[in-house]
RNA sequence: CGGGAAGUGGCGCAGGUGGUAGCGCAUCUGGUUUGGGACCAGAGGGUCGCAGGUUCGAGUCCUGUCUUCCCGACCA
């Protein structure tokens, strides 16, 4: 049965925003600071760059590898896990690999403390000094590339369908919550096959994987693309990759996939024995998201009212808010919301009943709206009169009464609604913010302010891309897959070009 | 890593020229309340980021260091 909520009452932004949260139009940047403290996600610890994910946003992120890893393992891939530390040695393997991360690793030197001989707490034992030093991985590569090695002789031993979650550490010098920490969760997925077309198939499957997730799960509209040479992963031959579009008009990176080539199994001697005796290289892929996607999630879909979280990711889709005198009143109310509670979890729904008597009703409206719950009941004693609800969704603040009896099949259908709602409200956002640019002073004028997905012909060398990104700030986000052939002349150097690129501010 | 700003109860802040730390919110207790962040009364909580130094005396002055935010170079 088709369900549409109308909408009865908007609440004015004035009445609930403000008291806690920095507007989007004030700061974006704070915006984003303080919701993700404030809804509970996340916080800094005391170390810098690395955060403490708190339970409601690790709820979140569990949502999200419980998906995803259903869907590796659909397309065919185990977890396995690698070791944290890496030798040295192995890092100095691959030359383009060495350049993308030797600048960001922390290394590990010593293996042991000893009491300070000049007072208090302890210091390194110098006389405890690692022989050969071990770098915290950044990525796993290397290590994943030696261990190969011992795996694959024959090309029965191929292919090789290996993710593994895990935390990595990248030494960053201006870090955000989610966005950019030093350490960070995500997944990385190794792969080895004997053909060079195997290989990129890999890599376009996951990269649809990604694209589908991002888009079903996640409500956040993506382009898939190629990069160009100088934005590919260190160490790839080909890099795709998906990008998205946040409301201020930034686009970030939201997932990649690597087609590495052969450039690992000839650093690290990977050979295998055809069918036919000969020794050649394995073919390699590597693809990744990480927690970088709470970021993309957060600014996405929230608003000035707090985090706005599609149903498909919420750790709790539904809140139950009663409203009560006394307690004869709660006791008939929580009747009533265990009654609803238990019909709503067997449609699948997850469900929160707050029936603390510690906070009011309105502090509670106000709490559920800063962490995005979808969407929110609150039943008081004129509903017990009625036999009726009231129905609050987050992503519109609108309200509506139902009966009782209709929320068992209303709710799941709004949920739907709510899901599909905030996919069409990001895909308009980024329609309504890609434009075209066909001459340079159009483009500068652009890129003053971040003017979402601008696509330009450019010449397809990387001085020109380097030199718009020097004069601009914007870079090449992607090669669109399937990408309208159209000839055109570089904004900037007025070569011939085949087609037109997407620029665009990043985070 | 360069340039700026800031670290004082859980959070947000005040503390000219050095003299025994204060406000709002939150917390706790009691009571009244409960359809959009309740009210009254009382109470608890801080070695002022950390380490040195100057001084009879440092939240305040000096040096170093760590962390956070903003702007650049780097990056998922």
């Amino acid at each position: 049965m088709p369900f549409r909520l109308q909408i009865t009452k908007v609440i004015p932004t004035l009445y609930t925003m403000g008291k806690h949260l920095t507007s989007r139009e004030q700061d974006y940047s704070k915006w984003y600071n303080e919701l993700v403290v404030k809804a509970d996600l996340a916080q800094n610890s005391g170390v810098r760059g690395s955060m403490v994910i708190k339970p409601y946003g690790f709820a979140i992120w569990e949502s999200i590898q419980a998906d995803l890893d259903r869907r590796f393992k659909e397309t065919g891939h185990m977890n396995a896990y690698f070791p944290l530390f890496i030798p040295k040695s192995y890092f100095s393997k691959e030359a383009s690999h060495v350049d993308g991360f030797a600048k960001e690793c922390a290394v590990v030197t010593h293996y042991r403390l000893k009491d300070d001989p000049n007072g208090g707490g302890v210091v390194v034992d110098p006389a405890a000094k690692l022989e050969e030093e071990l770098i915290v991985r950044p990525t796993s590569e290397t290590i994943i590339w030696d261990t190969y090695k011992d795996w694959i002789q024959s090309y029965r031993d191929l292919p090789i369908l290996v993710n593994q979650w895990a935390n990595v550490v990248r030494w960053e010098m201006r870090t955000r919550l989610f966005l950019r920490t030093a350490e960070f969760l995500w997944q990385e997925g190794h792969t080895a096959h004997a053909t060079k077309e195997e290989a990129i198939q890999e890599a376009e499957t996951m990269l649809d994987v990604y694209a589908t997730f991002v888009e079903e799960v996640m409500a956040i509209p993506v382009l898939r693309g190629l990069k160009t040479e100088g934005e590919r992963f260190a160490g790839a031959l080909e890099t795709y990759c998906i990008e998205a579009l946040m409301q201020d008009g930034k686009a970030l990176q939201a997932g990649t996939s690597h087609f590495l080539g052969q450039n690992f199994a000839k650093a690290f001697d990977v050979k295998f024995q055809t069918k036919e005796g000969t020794q050649e290289y394995v073919w390699a892929t590597s693809w990744g998201v990480s927690t970088r996607l709470m970021g993309a999630l957060i600014m996405t879909h929230s608003d000035d009212n707090g985090l706005v979280l599609p149903p498909k990711l919420a750790p709790y889709q539904v809140v139950i808010v009663p409203i009560y005198k006394g307690q004869e009143q709660l006791d008939a109310i929580s009747e009533v919301a265990e009654g609803l509670m238990k019909d709503l979890r067997a449609a699948g729904v997850t469900v929160k009943f707050d029936n603390r008597d510690t906070h009011k009703p309105g502090w509670k409206f106000n709490q559920y709206e800063l962490q995005g719950v979808p969407v929110r009941i609150a039943i008081g004693p004129k509903d017990l009169e009625k036999g009726s609800v009231e129905v609050a969704r987050r992503d519109t603040l609108s309200k509506q009464f139902m009966q009782q009896e209709e929320v068992a099949t209303a709710i799941p259908a709004l949920l739907e609604e709510i899901q599909s709602s905030l996919f069409e409200k990001a895909l308009n956002f980024r329609e309504e913010n890609s434009q075209t640019a066909d001459t340079w002073e159009e483009f500068k004028t652009l890129m003053k302010g971040n003017p979402g997905f601008v696509y330009a012909h450019w010449d397809g060398t990387t001085e020109t891309e380097d030199k718009i990104k020097e004069l601009t700030k914007a870079t090449i986000r992607c090669i669109p897959l399937n990408n309208k052939q159209e000839e055109g002349k570089c904004i900037l150097t007025g070569n011939p070009s085949a087609q037109r690129v997407v620029f665009a501010k990043a985070y």
